[in-house]
DNA sequence: TATTGTTATACTCTATAACTATA
DNA sequence: TATAGTTATAGAGTATAACAATA
């Protein structure tokens, strides 16, 4: 509740540096990578996008005429989160659900023009995300990270794009900081 | 719903090799540590212990004698959560309550030896998830990405030991994968 | 009969705020 | 009157499973 909007605070209530018991590297990766996605949701906010959301409209536009229930997978997600995800999305012009001609069960989902310009502005913030959060970080260090997680994110068999927390709702009542 | 149990996987749905577009650092980083720490929280059930429980512990053997408002701030979880997680703790016998009696408003929290026995259990626990985690690196990337991650942990003031997610529940209703 | 998408129900969880007791 | 802890309530969000339409 206190150094909420900054990026890279100066002023931390309780530093790590007295710290007999180094914490764990384990720990670390998930407590900076929540703080992270928690930032990152921030950013989303003022295109009232979930996270989730963005992961779908990066998903659409990469693997073309995927349907739901692909996407659902891609996600990690169950369908019928899927449809609310892309009922917002839908509604607001950003996706169409078209009928497949071959196969009427199935929606050929694809981005509208406005949903290429979110998408857009998507990859911005999210430049402008990693920027911020690895700010501290040398030019090496930042390269040497980025090789040590996908390494990891490999070997774990993440698949490309699908974060754990797409299932998930992550949406505090009062997260209005930037809009 | 496929390599839910496997550590380090072998078989990749899909994997990131062929990705055109290489994903965000802070991306990687947010889905590797979520990965983790859902991974964590698996080898927490049989315990019947929450992330967030095993981070209370932690917190009350290494500052003794907090009070329950102190343990809430430094957990960055809510006073009544807090509750909900010591009623647990102190019902099987884990964490006594202890009324002040300088301020008999204010309960001293301290573990019993069989919170103790549970704390070094999850000592244990912690160990080999970190070596499962990064199993694939070596000891210099290791190292490494320790130094990166607490640099990064610094800069961004991230108290010493909460977790964002502690305030969060996490619990799919079928994790008993472990149990 | 199997599969895609949708809806609806039931459930879990969390935070807010009222409440009790101490100070 | 202010603070520590507790309780209760209400609200949000998810998954499960039933459903409708196609195949």
């Amino acid at each position: 509740m206190d150094n909420k909007g900054g990026e890279a605070a100066a002023a931390p209530k309780r530093t790590r540096k007295s710290s007999a018991t180094p914490q764990s590297t384990a720990f670390l990766l998930a407590q900076v990578g929540a703080h992270g996605a928690d930032r990152f949701a921030q950013r989303l906010a003022p295109l009232r996008l979930l996270p989730a959301q963005a992961g779908a409209l990066r998903m659409i536009a990469k693997g073309a005429d995927l349907n739901q229930r692909q996407l659902a997978e891609r996600l990690q997600a169950v369908p019928s989160r899927v449809v609310s995800l892309l009922d917002d999305l839908e509604q607001r012009g950003l996706v169409t659900r078209a009928r497949r001609s071959e196969d009427r069960r199935s929606h050929a989902l694809a981005l509208t023009p406005s949903g290429e310009a979110v998408l857009t502005q998507l990859r911005g913030i999210s430049r402008d995300h990693d920027a911020a959060l690895l700010s501290v970080l040398s030019e090496t260090e930042k390269q040497s990270l980025h090789d040590i997680l996908s390494r990891l994110a490999e070997a774990h068999g993440l698949p490309d794009g699908a974060h754990p927390g797409f299932g998930r709702r992550r949406a505090s009542p009062h997260e209005t900081d930037c809009a």
